[in-house]
DNA sequence: GTTGAGCGTT
């Protein structure tokens, strides 16, 4: 299982719209849109979890693909520990 | 507008 940066997001995506998105290149186990926690207002980023060699798809499959007017960035996450 | 949060039976 890996963790998948998913940046350049259109403010206006949700969870369910990711989670449609990555389910086409594997089992998609747990979505998370990152939002301010203090104004509770998105920050245009959020995480995907999918099983390694399926998430390698999607990265390749999905960076660069335009979303909303915007062109995604995808790859691998960073620990959040950084 | 670019690498999370959790405060706990997760």
């Amino acid at each position: 299982m890996k963790s998948i940066y998913v940046g350049n997001l259109p403010f206006s995506t949700t969870e369910d719209e990711l989670g449609n998105l990555f389910a086409e290149y594997g089992d998609v186990y747990s979505i998370k849109l990152i939002a301010d926690r203090e104004t509770g207002k998105l920050r245009g980023f959020a995480f995907v979890e999918m099983e390694d060699n399926e998430s390698l798809a999607a990265i390749e499959a999905l960076d660069g693909f335009e979303f909303g007017g915007r062109k995604l960035r995808v790859n691998e996450a960073r620990p959040r520990n950084f």
